[in-house]
DNA sequence: TGTGCTTGCTAACAAACGTTAGGTTGTTTA
DNA sequence: TAAACAACCTAACGTTTGTTAGCAAGCACA
């Protein structure tokens, strides 16, 4: 569906996600979003009712992804090293199929008010604990070789998700998974 | 020194580093950093002049710091892959030696005007640029076995800066360092 | 034909913003 | 002792902020 012809709350959310990654959430004013879409300030009211509203939106959409992402992952039958491969290459596809709410997700989420902040951080501590699980699980079969499983999985999240910084793609989105999948289970094998 | 003892203007300008990180440049307000303080937040303007001035200070300011610090390295006579090693315990050290400060260089530096935004910019690419000549060396030199260099270093780059953003430290300094030294090379080298 | 819904408008609101003006106090320097 | 300075204050400025109220046009469906 072409972008014009969508229906002008996907249009807000749309154009508002883009503000956000480019300007930051703070910096960006509902007089801004609005210029974008081509309407006034006011008329944004009618389709949703607070700028807070469409970070909310954007930031539990790509939870919802990546957890998704992972549990799918999980629930397989393939060896440990193969599930860890997957898993790498599922977060780099969710991170590339919408490179602006990424970085919405990855740097504004400290904007969300409460309730939604403490439910938005155990979303990301129990992906983080996911993560550690399954090299936990490969070291005990004694496929991978870990010296500090946190601290890995810090190192790899954070590289993945700067992804959405990097001022060009160096490789395309089909073989970006793959390459971070590869250097990774590279540095973990034994 | 004490950080009650310091001269007003870098209590000022260490405060306001701590709520930038936290909230946000856009997000913080002049009148939140004179209450940290603990005066009017009209008083801030006997010390500094202007809100950006503080974003400027501390993004050169850290900026300066990762420059000298590859340059120094590039500078000794050390193998490739013990420069390469340098140049990457220099760059977590830098990070640690002011976690706030690192996270506003990196998060808060789109709110740099002009023309303080492209020197910032170009001063970013030049480092990049540094480190992947560090590791074009060592593939011609038949050490190192990379695809894409480009790729490599933004990873890798990406890793590093994502230290600021993490919830708890899963090493001390002085072995985070070398932690991340360490996993680098390994993935490096042939 | 009339009712109600959708989508937009103008005008305005109180609050918060960065910053300036101008004054007071206490301390240092000539 | 006087002059200069540093550090702070209150008050206010013009602007921008997110949001609300109230209204108008166009369309769908009874």
């Amino acid at each position: 569906m072409d972008i014009a012809t969508k229906p002008r709350k996907e249009q807000i959310e749309h154009v508002a996600t883009d503000l956000f990654k480019n300007k930051g959430y703070a910096a960006t004013s509902m007089r801004d979003i609005a210029a974008a879409v081509g309407i006034e300030a006011a008329s944004i009211y009618s389709h949703i009712h607070s700028k807070e509203q469409i970070l909310t939106g954007i930031c539990f959409r790509m939870a919802r992804a990546f957890m998704q992402g992972i549990e799918k992952v999980m629930q397989t039958s393939a060896p440990t090293d193969e599930k860890f491969k997957l898993a790498v290459i599922r977060h780099v596809d969710v991170i590339t199929s919408d490179i602006a709410a990424s970085a919405v997700f990855w740097n504004e989420w400290r904007h969300l008010s409460e309730p939604m902040l403490t439910e938005f951080i155990s979303l990301q501590r129990k992906y983080e604990q996911l993560f550690r699980s399954l090299i936990e699980q490969g070291v005990e079969e004694g496929i991978f070789e870990v010296s500090n499983i946190s601290f890995v999985v810090m190192a790899m999240l954070s590289s993945l998700n700067g992804i959405q910084k990097w001022h060009s793609y160096t490789l395309p989105p089909e073989e970006l998974n793959h390459a971070f999948a590869n250097i990774f289970l590279k540095g973990l094998k034994k």
